[in-house]
DNA sequence: TTGAAAGCGCTAACAG
DNA sequence: CTGTTAGCGCTTTCAA
């Protein structure tokens, strides 16, 4: 039989009441009661019900996190950013792994719901109309990480991904080089494709640079995605001196896929990542790419969650973080 | 306000007693009850409150995970194949980064406790006796994931380290290799330093080769740690052909002073990992490791936690994955 | 097949 | 400063 606060009261002499202001840290009790009661329960061993807790007080202390992935790195220090953050906060984080799967993820806002999380993070993926309305319905504090949503109007903590493109691709070109190739994600995704689209273009038009569809290839992401674009590329583009590719885990296919062909990295073409997660800290030669601060973004995050009042959305700084594969021509 | 089974009831003419019937799939309602509380159901937008049922019930369909990082591709694959065993079983998971620290640790498992999850998996560390001591009076199932507990005897699943470094050990003998290398874990690490050291020294025994301490050096798992520890090993074995290296991320540390320093792999020296992470995948040369399935034991954990019965104790095959690190000479 | 009623363990007015 | 008393929303005997 396990120990509750009623029986710590009795223990105590005093009532079930006084014995829950107590462990809630509120006012209303002499110190001599306060003493007793402690007593009671280091003795009776007593521990809280956080069951019990959430039906009659309305919270769990417990959030949920919604993510399109649990085996990339960047999700990893996300969740390792949320996780750190919560704890420090007093709650507790549930991962629900989307798989980029509506059917999921719509099952996974139904458990959240029917759990009555006290918020929700939801990261790197596009809401879609029926998300957003289900979030909304929820009535809990929802907030947005590498992504947004004019439609819904969730607060949201990110990099401009536009920006960003625009940096790093910018950083070629201040080195030199003319002939730039993308390794982007599709034009049809509206966070990770489009955008950095967007930003690496407009780099190229300020210098003047022509834009031309043979320097873009498409890739998920992933590692043997930047291996196939690499390959694309090269064959395709001739004089080709730099590479941006959008993220870092494609970099490190694209790294694999020129040493494959003996063809040297930054001497005979500069790579630039974008992330900069552990992978690209690995890499040989170590990744130049462009840092998004994504265990800073998890805590934010949280953060945010719980703030009151008007919650401001948040950019993010980005930086390049310079290391080996890049050089000047 | 929100809608709850009781207004269901009122609404379909019956009790709550039968829609609670009804929406846990127990028996005892006709089927015309059932079509009308349905109805019901869908025309109020019921949805449960797993909080009361947890209270009511005593099962809250949640987990709890231990772990000593997130950010290791190790702690990544395991949580994903946690997460989605899990979620095909009905169960929520709340993830505990216990950055192997005991006081977060104990922290953690109080948290655990007070929310009553239905299990706890435990990977990849030490069960000290405070710990194992907590873990037992919660009295729920408990199951070791890369670890295991003579003391407390709880259950668990794992690759036998000692054999899998002995098979890693031998892959580098049967290939010619001599003077071969190690980079560890800490020997007072008793579940990936001390057994792993055992196996190595036992294949290199029964090949009649010399066991010289020269040719270990001690990490911390981590990219760093096996930069270091290379270097050591290269500038202090004369003659060394292979290494032994027990985590992939160390392994890439090594690879990374081995380029840095124009050594060739495998040309000039002969590497093999452990673990078989994308890491090792994405590494270059792509590198040859010792495989642990550890998706693979996630999923088997949770099915473990809700085995009725005694539960068994499961060693989970390992083997070799062959990439492009190791030659034979 | 169905319902009444007693909890599950705690919080939160309200009263004193 | 302290106690009484309703719930929170659901499950589960027990009886009908």
């Amino acid at each position: 039989m396990t120990i509750k606060l009623s029986d710590v009261a009795k223990k105590a002499g005093v009532s079930s009441a006084t014995v829950s202001r107590i462990i809630n840290n509120l006012s209303g009790y002499s110190d001599e009661t306060r003493r007793k009661v402690e007593t009671a329960i280091k003795e009776l061993g007593y521990k809280p019900n956080a069951v019990a807790r959430g039906l009659a007080g309305g919270k769990t202390h417990t959030i949920g996190v919604l993510q399109p992935s649990l085996s990339s790195r960047f999700s990893a220090e996300l969740i390792h950013g949320i996780e750190n953050e919560a704890h420090r906060c007093g709650y507790s984080v549930i991962i629900c792994n989307t798989d980029s799967n509506g059917e999921r993820t719509m099952e996974y806002l139904r458990i959240l719901s029917e759990k009555r999380v006290d918020g929700i993070i939801f990261a790197s993926e596009w809401v879609t109309g029926e998300y957003g309305g289900y979030l909304q319905d929820m009535g809990i504090p929802v907030v947005l990480v590498s992504t947004h949503s004019p439609q819904f109007g969730f607060p949201y903590v990110r990099v401009d991904d536009c920006q960003a493109a625009y940096t790093a691709t910018r950083y070629l070109i201040d080195g030199g080089h003319r002939r730039i190739g993308f390794i982007s994600g599709r034009p049809e995704d509206p966070i990770a494709g489009a955008p950095r689209i967007a930003g690496f273009t407009s780099a190229l038009k300020d210098a003047g640079l022509p834009v031309d569809d043979k320097f873009f290839a498409y890739g998920d992401f992933h590692f043997n995605s930047g291996i196939a674009a690499m390959e694309t590329l090269w064959s395709r583009c001739l004089g080709l001196t730099a590479v941006f590719t959008s993220s870092d885990e494609m970099a490190l296919g694209a790294l694999a896929f020129l040493h494959e062909n003996e063809i040297k990295v930054p001497d005979d073409i500069s790579l630039i990542g974008y992330d900069d997660t552990l992978d690209a800290l690995m890499a040989m030669p170590a990744l130049t790419t462009l840092h998004q601060p994504i265990f800073e973004m998890g805590g934010k995050a949280v953060q945010m969650l719980f703030e009151r009042g008007p919650v401001n959305n948040i950019i993010m700084q980005h930086s390049i973080s310079e290391r080996k594969s890049v050089r000047t021509i």
